[in-house]
DNA sequence: GCCAACGTTGGC
DNA sequence: GCCAACGTTGGC
């Protein structure tokens, strides 16, 4: 089982209209990187949900359903998408802020590599992250 | 709204 | 194949 961030504008897909719709597929990655992390996805690896510009926090869990195919959205052979569907959500959403105080949690592609929207996560900061959901602030 | 960081494009 | 110029993303 393997680790994952994906990151959308709420403005574009915000948090709740993937709980609301219960699953989507995951497209518009137009980034090699990204693309090459979502093909390596695999059906039940965990998703950290973020939203990115209106928010910059960790909001929820997704599932992948189904493994990487051909972006429905283009003719473009590149691009892929995955299905995720909604899987939880966090009792208190994890901000960046809160993410660039965790010492364990420095060497994030969140926060070495902003940029980049679908990042690897280790187990371990995605135990961490977990925990901080669960906490009371 | 600004700008740093990163990725892509295209001239040479 | 290098690198300058440009475009985009996203934190601040």
């Amino acid at each position: 089982m393997k680790y994952w961030l994906i990151k959308s504008e709420p403005e574009t897909y915000p948090f709740s209209k993937l709980k609301e719709e219960n699953q989507t597929f995951w497209d518009g990655v137009r980034n090699y990187q990204a693309r090459n992390n979502l093909r390596d996805m695999t059906i039940g690896d965990l998703c950290l949900f973020y939203h990115s510009n209106e928010g910059k926090e960790i909001v929820g869990l997704a599932k992948v359903v189904r493994e990487a195919y051909q972006d429905p959205t283009t003719d473009d052979q590149a691009w892929l998408v995955v299905d995720v569907a909604f899987e939880k959500e966090f009792k208190n959403p994890v901000s960046l802020v809160e993410i660039k105080k965790v010492p364990e949690l420095q060497n994030m592609v969140l926060v070495k590599n902003s940029r980049l929207s679908v990042q690897p996560v280790m187990e371990e900061e995605f135990g961490s992250i977990l925990r901080l959901s669960e906490s009371e602030k």
